[in-house]
DNA sequence: TTTAATAGTTAATATAATTAACTAATTTTC
DNA sequence: GAAAATTAGTTAATTATATTAACTATTAAA
């Protein structure tokens, strides 16, 4: 008999509200044809300042390969194949960095742009409906709170 | 350009976590020769009274296929896939129901108890070192906000 | 200047998940 | 009460997702 834990109740319920959300929160994602992963990758090089990456670390270039691997915690070699995807739709382009020739700077195309623009509306009411009935300090309080416990995660070594 | 919206943050901090959670979390859960997948349908089977979907509905009987994968957000094909690999290891055990000819109940062997057992205090402190720093008052908190959200995506028919 | 580390790719493979078609049993509807 | 619809689970084929290991090229550290 496993016994009730504030701590586990909270660490699957943060589980469960991220499968309900890649599972149903997608659907103006799929309208446009992306799959999860390759959505995260485009808000990514579209530098959402919503995504915890690009809030804890500070970007001025262009991202790279290996960043977005550290960000979804997936493999390099996963993310070559993400990519190719993408730059097969010619929604992504390389660029080679003058400074470091290891480098390719990911930035996105015209037609991305435009595209994330346009889902734009529907994203922002779709995650406005899933915090309804928060008040503004609820959601404040949420998003530290939420913040911490991912640093926590991060930290944990052991 | 995309723009910050706190609606946004919580929703990709939530993400975050999850991902950052099964791509750490799992030490104990690699150590007992688990995937995500496979632990997570464990525990439903061991009634974990942790799992939202065991606090919104009452289960008297044993489960059955098809609510785990109402659960987990899959189908029904992936969770004969899983099963079958659960019991292979010999986790996992299909009776059939008396009253419905059509269902297996689904539970644990003594040897998966023994495992879950063994491995509950590693878990609980795993667990809880991820929520270091909260207060008791904090964390009743956001255990209500996270069951929230969670109610919102779900209930989001559109 | 050798050695080590980093960035990205490739090929082979493994894992995870889906779709579609199917059987069997139960429920619903007329 | 019989036909139709629904539900539970499985199977087979396929697709999607991700990994490991080996490799090249480049840069940084010793």
């Amino acid at each position: 008999m496993i016994e009730k834990r504030l701590e586990t109740s909270i660490l699957l319920g943060i589980y469960e509200a991220a499968i309900k959300l890649v599972s149903k929160n997608v659907e103006f994602v799929q309208k446009a044809g992306l799959s999860n992963q390759q959505w995260i990758i485009l808000i990514h090089l579209a530098k959402d300042p919503n995504l915890p990456y690009l809030i804890r670390e500070k970007h001025d270039k262009p991202m790279m390969a290996s960043e977005l691997a550290l960000s979804l915690g997936v493999t390099r070699a996963n993310i070559t194949n993400l990519l190719s995807v993408l730059m097969d739709k010619k929604l992504v382009k390389q660029i080679e960095d003058k400074d470091d020739r290891r480098i390719k700077r990911l930035t996105l195309t015209p037609k991305a742009e435009k595209m994330i623009s346009e889902m734009s509306p529907e994203r922002m009411k779709s995650n406005e409906m899933h915090l309804k009935g928060f008040t503004k300090v609820e959601k404040e309080q949420f998003l530290v709170l939420i913040q911490k416990i991912t640093q926590n995660i991060i930290n944990d070594k052991s």
